[in-house]
DNA sequence: CGGAAGTGTTGACCTATGTCAACGTTTTAA
DNA sequence: TTAAAACGTTGACATAGGTCAACACTTCCG
């Protein structure tokens, strides 16, 4: 039971992305250690913005604990609520730090929360030098084409109770963590719709 | 020039394939040859089916010429096209591939097409042990993850026109491949819809 | 503590788009 | 080659859901 053990040893900063590698791949304790020492911790206070739209993302997050958000503004000033990141899952403004160029999109914490970061080189390095990690980065792009795949294919032709119906059969806790308005930015219809589905359920 | 002339000595069929890898990386004739060997190629007529919702799909597909598309079927027998992909792409029903599963969706052929296939087994081989086509398989999930956040959100709170205009701005030739009944089971709206938002442009 | 700002809910009304049907044209397949 | 099926277009009509406004409740912050 060393890989269990191992947890204990490092600073309680990193036992969440530690569980999270562990839970996914076998790897020895130095290894784990040293694919953490690249992390940093960061709080963020709700509201915070970590990345601008005009910004090139440089960073990727993990979500020891809280939520961070990805949207943007139309020319109207409407927010468009992409995506949601909670306690324990990686998040960056993927297009942006994949191919260097601005994000186009916010990324926001939501909720004061507190985080890990590490720098696009660090991440590359590790992804490059580390198996283990080249692993984990091609499972957070399967699962990120899958889930994209999953709420266009959840979206397509659905009414508004089929979307309400839809997120919180695959999302149990999506709307008991998220304000109405930005669950309904996020489905695509409007606060009031929301509103009067819900009360239909 | 060894890699421009590499690609001559190959038969005509894996010319596509060649020119896609050689496009993306540097790399050796030897090991293009190898990458191509683990891929038969396979003709398909139009509309013939090569993935059936319940089977579990153990290929990828790389398209010489032609047209694939995935689609569902409702409930209520209405079809829902949820991907096109044209000459010189990579498809395949994803999440059934990556996890083994059944695919719950349908993958056909829309015109004749020609194609390479090759197993997952082998592809996977690859993945683990050739770096290049590892690097392959990561631009083809980046890609496929940032187009379909684009596809997610192209559509957010757009209306009919202004998802016909980003389908003619993102993919040009989409509308002219692809049947007004289709390419309406894309967009999310009526034939009929499409039909008279076209007229209006 | 108290005023201000933000949020959720609900009603009234309006509009974009869906449904259905008719019709001519194109494609398919024997 | 031709009959049958599928498709694209268009009109008439129905409706889900958007917008806007009012109001109560909660949260924020000086």
């Amino acid at each position: 039971m060393a890989d269990i053990e191992s947890i204990n040893e490092l600073p309680q900063v990193y036992q969440p992305l530690a569980s999270y590698i562990l839970h996914r791949h076998k790897i020895g304790h130095e290894k784990l250690r040293d694919i953490c020492s690249y992390f940093q911790p960061l709080k963020a206070h709700r509201k915070e913005l970590l990345i601008d739209y005009d910004e090139t993302c440089k960073v990727y997050y993990f979500i020891n604990s809280g939520c961070l958000r990805l949207f943007t503004v139309s020319s109207a000033g409407v927010e468009t609520s992409r995506y949601f990141a909670f306690d324990g899952m990686f998040v960056t403004a993927l297009p942006s730090f994949i191919d260097q160029r601005p994000a186009l999109e916010y990324l926001q914490a939501i909720e004061k929360s507190e985080l890990l970061v590490i720098s696009r080189k660090d991440f590359f390095q590790l992804v490059d030098t580390v198996p283990e990690f080249s692993q984990i980065y091609r499972e957070i792009l399967e699962l990120g084409f899958v889930n994209a795949q999953k709420r266009i294919y959840g979206f397509q032709g659905f009414n508004a109770l089929e979307k309400v119906k839809w997120v919180i059969e695959s999302q149990p806790n999506f709307l008991l963590r998220v304000s109405n308005k930005m669950a309904a930015s996020y489905l695509g219809i409007s606060p009031s719709t929301l509103s009067r589905t819900k009360s239909r359920l």
